[in-house]
DNA sequence: AGAATATTTTGATCTGGATCAATATATTAT
DNA sequence: ATAATATATTGATCCAGATCAAAATATTCT
């Protein structure tokens, strides 16, 4: 399908709020994480729950205001955007307990669109009273400038691993960080759904889906995973983690200066 | 030179505090964009000025405590670490008036080193006291929100730009980021010396030396630029522009659901 | 200045992964 | 269920850019 899909909806602002941070599973992991139980209270006072999201919907598009970071509750969200000649750029996948929309603080407008790969529960603060409250707690805007850290470091890794892994070691990354980011929020590190597709792994790798396609085939046969469509399974994870950092035979290490 | 050099020492905490942000030519693009007098008062009490480094000395090295932000306020500053393999690997270049350490906040040591590549003076925040300055100068954190959010951004731009581009298309939106920043922070948008190697280019844009050079010999070739040794001029800044994003011939522009 | 070293350019060759192509398997809709 | 559509797998071919090689410049050191 290549055109918007009827039941593509934007988020509404309905409040429902529900469920709270303090009680939610995520709590130590997610932007609450480190933070006493009268600070959480103050930071449930901004959350605003949606409806869940079927597979397809928007959270936000490229070009709306921004006005809310978004934290998965449950479920996937596929975060990309529309390069100038057009085609899809994916920008990232986030997890149960990531938080996604730091990247478009600076222009005010969402950078980028988010949508469900499944059906998913997302928690919403507004930006500009996550802010303020941010004044009182310094624990929290610790905790905002740690999360943020974190993205740098991790789209720095990404571009890192663009710049010096082949196929494999890229393939064999991307699945060690779905299992370590599984296995943060309690769930296998074994074992797991990948919510995206070829194509989109592809997109996100830097690979054409084919080459994904081809690469799980070969792990799998070399008995490092087992894939069925998008279910994985983890068999050596050992071997897996060593894939990623293999030395081509000819490389010497240097120690740089300039 | 593949051995540190002996002029490579870390940069002392020497307070020599000396110029101010307010009389700063970069105040208007660095951190004290937007704020007013009074604040960027309360901000100068912050920073601390080394001497100015030669080409090779470290501001820091991975694995040492993250203690500071640091602002470059003139010369050119390589951030870079180590792969598994102990390949180098070049997390970006930073010039006049942007701001290197923020990927380090949530580990609280340096994920990465950095080091002059040319002589190079830095204005340095004690990362502790630059968020308790933040709590009461709401501009203040602000700021440094844009400015993580910025560089979310633009890391995720360079990446964008790994999956999608061919080495042509790399080489032209490296010029083109160098050119905007210079423009950015005052100098000429269309002639300017790269402090960098073509070797640092192309780790930088996971591209071999040899491609890089080739690169920029085949845009000379076609009068886009003129480039000599490490100067250039932009001869053509619309062809470039338009190298950024061109499409090859087959590319259906589609618009993605999932 | 001149020697020594490092960087850059250019050419020749090779290869990993893209592209093209066809079939097989899931998923969705009726 | 069954048809229709989308996604995934696997094979065959091709090419952009890596690698290997050598000469030409720059830069650094004494």
């Amino acid at each position: 399908m290549l055109v918007r899909r009827a039941h593509e909806t934007r988020i509404s602002g309905t409040p429902g709020n529900g469920a709270l941070c303090s009680s939610c599973r995520l709590c130590g992991t997610c932007i609450p994480q480190g933070l006493d139980t009268a600070d959480v209270q103050k930071l449930e006072t901004l959350v605003k729950h949606g409806r869940p999201l079927r597979r397809g919907e928007h959270i936000f598009r490229t070009g709306d205001n921004f006005q809310s970071i978004h934290a998965v509750r449950a479920g996937a969200v596929k975060v990309y955007r529309l390069s100038a000649d057009f085609r899809e750029q994916i920008i990232g996948f986030y997890l149960p307990g990531e938080v996604l929309g730091f990247n478009s603080i600076e222009r005010e407008k969402y950078v980028c669109s988010a949508v469900a790969l499944e059906t998913s529960s997302l928690c919403s603060f507004s930006f500009s009273r996550f802010e303020e409250v941010c004044r009182s707690i310094p624990g929290l805007q610790h905790q905002a400038f740690r999360l943020m850290s974190k993205e740098i470091a991790f789209s720095n890794d990404r571009t890192m691993s663009h710049c010096s892994q082949d196929a494999r070691q890229k393939v064999a990354t991307f699945l060690l960080s779905v299992s370590n980011r599984f296995q943060h929020q309690g769930y296998s590190a074994r074992e797991f759904r990948l919510a995206m597709s070829r194509r989109e792994i592809g997109l996100y790798l830097g690979l054409a889906l084919e080459t994904v396609s081809r690469t799980f085939s070969r792990m799998q046969r070399d008995n490092l995973i087992t894939v069925d469509g998008k279910s994985v399974v983890i068999n050596d994870l050992r071997a897996l983690q060593q894939t990623c950092s293999e030395m081509g035979p000819d490389v010497i290490p240097l120690i740089p200066v300039n």
